[in-house]
DNA sequence: GGTATCGCTTTCCTAAAGTATAGCGGTATA
DNA sequence: TATACCGCTATACTTTAGGAAAGCGATACC
């Protein structure tokens, strides 16, 4: 990450195939976790506790069944929150963040911490 | 950014209109300005020092001049790339990041070191 | 029996993002 | 004169993300 100071050593003329490339991945692999219209708010709203289905739905305005059901999939895929079946009747299924889930946290703050600045630089240039 | 810890005071049991609402906004600016397939690899090329547009292009394989257009356009509208135009005979025109560009840094830094160990702890899982 | 809630899935559709390809005005180079 | 590089733009197309609507199996409630 010494890239954007201007370490030549690391990275000559043509990016492909050298370092740089390689540093691209795990940053692209962190985007994709928290990009798209509704992941990072399902986050938030599991980060304040688990959460039933419809409940998660009712609390994130314009969420589809189905997009809410694809991104809980994914996060479960990338092990950043737990479905939990519970045998009462009916049968009651509940979503939490893993704790792993929960060391996005630094990353989430950094975003807030960034876009709160560019918020106001962008208002203040108008 | 409490939120993750489970801070129940700062939001009640639906996030629409909420302090919750509010603090998104910011965060999806900053994933505004990384994301999409050619953003990042733009910022991270010129990273490296002030870059012309056919060099830019050539450093990254697939990229269109279409893309690159349109994406150094949104850079120099968010103040984080500069477009100069040198009148040398034919002119030449380079783009650099600003400094304010450079405050990407611990943003991306975030990024990669979460990156990272969430692709070790993909590679371990499998 | 009728309606409602839960946790989804399925199908179809639209809008936005990205790709492929061509070209243009300018300059230089052989 | 022909060819090539530079910094783009324009057009047309494909691919992906996301939305809208319906429905399904199970249970429960009146």
């Amino acid at each position: 990450m010494e890239a954007i100071e201007h370490d030549k050593r690391k990275c000559p003329s043509h990016l492909s195939g050298t370092e740089c490339t390689k540093m691209l991945l795990p940053v692209k692999d962190a985007l994709d976790i928290l990009s798209g219209k509704w992941k990072l708010q399902i986050i938030l709203s599991l980060s304040f506790g688990k959460k039933r289905f419809k409940q998660i739905q009712r609390e994130i305005p314009g969420l589809t069944p189905k997009m809410l059901s694809k991104e809980l999939k994914e996060l479960e895929i990338n092990g950043l929150a737990e479905r939990r079946v519970y045998d009462t009747l009916p049968v009651s299924i509940e979503y939490e963040l893993t704790s792993y889930g929960k060391t996005l946290q630094p990353l989430i703050g950094e975003l807030h911490k960034w876009g709160t600045k560019h918020r106001k630089r962008i208002i203040a240039r108008k």
